[in-house]
DNA sequence: TTACAATATGACCGTTTAGTCACGAAACAT
DNA sequence: ATGTTTCGTGACTAAACGGTCATATTGTAA
């Protein structure tokens, strides 16, 4: 945690210290970050920073935070689906979320990629660590649950399932905006709601039919559909 | 490309060489990656290095490429499949490939992998670029030769679906080698052929079933399919 | 042996790094 | 006004970085 130093200071100043960081974890891996390019940028001294935090782990984890409160606060922002929705049309929300997500805050998106993709590097003692939104593990329960609701097939081996679609939720939110081309630049300033431009929504239908129906034109296995 | 100095080495000691930098750039990314820590491990001076190489991008490239080399090495060690073969059969043995890759040869895997997510960063002036194996380039041509064949859905986006593919094409294979566990082990050594063993043929099964047939227990979509 | 080219070397350069610390400027309570 | 705590500061350290270069060693041909 940042010393309460850092918690004491004037919101705007903490503010620029906080977005010196994000641009340098957004330009950089962890281990390349230089915490004198940070300062530099924030207009603060050598000596200050280590007033705020105790070393680069430390800020590291702090901007790891405020990734996630960020993304929190796009979900309050947003008509939150309910919970009994389908378990497709929640992922299918999910994935709109992501996008959302790298088109507002893409420093922000790049980062929490970064740490995704990093994997055990920064993440020692941090208990509360491994259940991320968009990590394997919240993928993994979201599937259960979906076999439970009769939504999924029950013999989808929901271990790798939740690793595949990970790897897509954090791979295909850059890919589908350089796609939409101009319309996100429409959607991110807010001129065009996501959920009803047809354009989009296409997209959207495109992605969803290929998880939920697969790539093949003549499915032979299907398993407990035919034999429900 | 690395300068005649280095070809005229004796064979051992640019091995030395080479596996030195094999190790620094599996274990950080580009940027960090240290030519003092490769001079050291390969107990070659500061400057010998310069006579071989004109920077670290040169070096950087010249891994790669032996990369690819080592890759192509596996697949002539291999049952190659024939080319009229089912799209999704021949989709199954690349991802097989991926994973006897990743046990042969684990830091080279990981370079590659590296050198997927950091993208347009080290790819400058290279033409034959942004073709690579397991690039999202190829599996979208590989993809509509599916279509051709009869064997992908007509509606399948191909440009999408290849981003997806290439995603899940980086990030399984080291989860499937956990969940192999020891057997990883007797694959990896050449004890138990990966294509006769029951349990890691399910998990392929799995896979593709999850690539073929989706994930939905009732798919309502299937257009092509249910029109045809 | 001589001459010349190819290769090997590590001290060195200028720059950057994470992190420290003695000191000065506030802020605040008494 | 005085004492005390908190905060801001930039020079500083020791180490590492990519890259250079004059010099030393080796190999080869005459």
């Amino acid at each position: 945690m940042p010393l309460e130093t850092f918690f004491n200071l004037p919101d705007a100043k903490r503010t620029l210290v906080e977005e010196a960081a994000i641009d340098e974890f957004a330009a950089k891996p962890y281990q390349c970050a230089s915490i004198s390019a940070i300062v530099a940028r924030a207009k603060i001294a050598k000596g200050s920073f280590y007033q705020y935090f105790s070393d680069k782990k430390d800020l590291y984890r702090h901007v790891l935070r405020l990734v996630q409160q960020r993304k929190k606060e796009l979900v309050s922002s947003l008509t939150v689906p309910s919970i009994s929705l389908d378990t497709f049309a929640y992922l299918r929300w999910m994935i709109q979320l992501a996008v959302l997500f790298e088109m507002r805050h893409p420093k922000l998106a790049r980062i929490e990629r970064l740490a995704f993709l990093e994997q055990p590097l920064p993440t020692d003692d941090d208990p509360e660590n491994g259940y991320t939104p968009g990590s394997t593990n919240q993928f993994k329960d979201f599937l259960i649950q979906g076999i439970l609701h009769d939504d999924l097939a029950t013999w989808v081996d929901t271990d790798m399932a939740a690793c595949m679609i990970s790897a897509i939720y954090h791979q295909l939110p850059p890919y589908l905006i350089e796609r939409m081309g101009e319309k996100a630049r429409s959607i991110a300033d807010g001129s065009v709601d996501i959920a009803y431009d047809p354009l989009t929504q296409d997209l959207f239908d495109n992605c969803m039919d290929l998880l939920e129906a697969g790539m093949a034109r003549d499915p032979q296995i299907r398993k407990d559909f035919f034999s429900k």
